[in-house]
DNA sequence: AATGAATGAGAGTTCATTCAT
DNA sequence: TATGAATGAACTCTCATTCAT
């Protein structure tokens, strides 16, 4: 190695260009896999479509996550890394629970059209898979932080007093479908998915406009 | 085989005895079926696991079904041939969208309960499937045909006239998750499942009752 | 099915063809599998490359076996059920020691002679696997057993009182090599080995012929 | 790296840095091949676990031995190197072909005692394989000059003339599989041990102390 | 020369499906 | 028609070896 190339400009990064790729491929599996369970589900997917993929060798995906089982847990990891601190603050700042769950809740459609760049949402035709879609470990992992909030708001009876279990079901169930309506269209709204929601949790239909008699 | 076997029971029914073990065994392998994807899903049931609970051998599946996929549509059709009509009715007898929500969510839950005593609710521990619990393909016909029903009384006006698509995901995403729960609990109350989540879906989380100021 | 098949000659086998061929099957594949396992060894030898040798497909070796190591097993529990009896019948008719050894030693070599018929002597080219040569778990199971009888002798001070750990790893050392060399001659010779190994053990060098001055 | 690692150290002796560590890594090698096939057998046994031993990376293990093959032949030739010569002397030395059974016996045993400190005794437990035990390559190769020497021996008519085949198979044997249990008994007993080669090669059971009548 | 990530052939094993009985 | 053994493609994972750094 020339000396030249030892001395480094400190400004730049200091990794060296294989730790630079082995980063990027890290990144690429974790991206590859977040793909590919999005459309194949996990027991579908096999390591081979998601080191495809990721345009690299069989074997290469066991220099980075040890079993397929592993990959998926980091995803979920990856998510809520990102997305509880998100969670975390909206609770803190909200002067109440309908404030929370009108910023968690757009919080969360936004969290999702992100994510959503890194999926292709084409599906595999012919295949019976119910439901799973948008499915990733990432989303299940973000959900729990969710239903760990509105159980803790529940709790401190900030909000109403119903079975608590059922409420973050229930909350839970319309942020991820209407999550997933949403992404379905183009372009992605989330301001018009959030409205919705919010106003179906916070008023249920009675909320939402009536067609004039 | 008993020669004894061989000979026809003069008293037995004109329906030849092929015939009727016929039926019974599409039937076996159905009720198996249904059992089997329940407990396992789709991808880690095996047509060994539903044959070998029909009592039957391997090669007998494919005399009824050509394929682990068709008896899975099966299912969902004969889910579909069940509730559908129940639905109908409803829909027909219900003066208003509201008593229709009401009385389809009702049965809805008590469809559910009625197919949970076909499935062992064990999930196999320590195997990563997030939320395709409660997911039979019996289930995502019904779901389908509720679905229809709310955007056809959407269009016929008689419901809130916000975004359609989104209203029936929030609508089936309420039936389905509180519907899971529910199904976790003992005894299973469908009675105050149908309430939670009628009062959620008609008037949100402010139509529950709030905590004494 | 006709009558006259039902009717079977009681002096032909009980069996169907199906069982036939499944006893057939279960036997060329532990055929093939002491071969494959002398040739090669327990780590070289693949699954492949017994189910191929048996003329039979990758999948129906799980059929019948439900590990590699499951058909290692029953190699040996085959050999030492064999050798086993004839080894305990010996022991019991032997008047001492020495008429047993002499005796073990030659049903040992003609045990070998026997089992040698069912690997073939081939070895692969190129390949470093010093020592494995003729041993087969068969043989490793029947090691076991006389070296049982023998410690066992020495436990009822029939033979000398040495080291009897020593002893029995001598004695089955000089069974073992001797009878490997005796195998890679033509004609196999049992006798001749047999009177080698014998002596060997009894008198050691000092009972084989000297050369005249 | 830091710079300094650059400059030559003026006081270092004259073989260049990299020729010191060209020799140290090529022993370090064979060192934990040594090891490692000792403890794991060759099939077992993978570049990545002597590599890691003789804690260098991956690749560099391909700048001294171009296949795993070759590592395990050198070392063979290491073995037959050093005790070749040892083996010969004795012959030299010998005034009879029964003082040199006595004193290769004595002098194997020592060598293999010696060995013996460089591989850990541990065998991985739960895996079938039999008799492989002890079998270094190096100890091929030794085996190899013991039996050139006993053939020699008996070519001059120093020793019987029985079979020299067959004796040599038995004497190499006795001796590999006595040392073999020397081995794992504390301590380690080469004179004990010899002393038993040498009288059962010598004299046989005949010659090894008998009970009192 | 040393490094260690990338490679891809090949291992053991499973399972939907076929087919002789 | 029922049977259940046979089939072989496909799976997850390992490891000797290569090669860019």
């Amino acid at each position: 190695m020339s000396q030249a190339a030892a001395i480094r400009d400190p400004a730049s990064p200091a990794v060296g260009k294989r730790e630079q790729t082995k980063v990027a491929n890290r990144q690429a599996i974790l991206d590859a896999a977040r793909e590919v369970f999005g459309e194949l589900g996990y027991e579908t997917a096999t390591v081979r479509d998601i080191i495809r993929r990721a345009g690299l060798a069989a074997g290469t995906f066991y220099n980075y996550y040890r079993s397929k089982d592993e990959v998926f847990a980091a995803l979920a990891d990856d998510g809520a890394r990102r997305f509880g601190p998100i969670l975390k603050a909206l609770r803190a700042q909200s002067p109440d629970f309908e404030a929370f769950v009108r910023s968690a809740i757009r919080a969360f459609f936004e969290f999702l059209a992100d994510e959503h760049r890194n999926w292709v949402a084409r599906r595999p035709e012919g295949e019976p898979h119910l439901h799973v879609q948008g499915e990733t470990p990432e989303m299940a992992a973000v959900f729990a932080d969710v239903r760990g909030a509105i159980e803790q708001a529940i709790a401190r009876r900030e909000g109403p007093v119903a079975d608590p279990d059922y409420m973050a079901a229930a909350c839970i169930a319309i942020a991820r479908e209407v999550g997933d309506k949403m992404l379905e269209r183009r372009p992605i709204d989330t301001e018009g998915a959030a409205e919705f929601a919010v106003s179906m949790i916070l008023t249920g239909l009675k909320g939402l406009p009536r067609a004039p008699a």
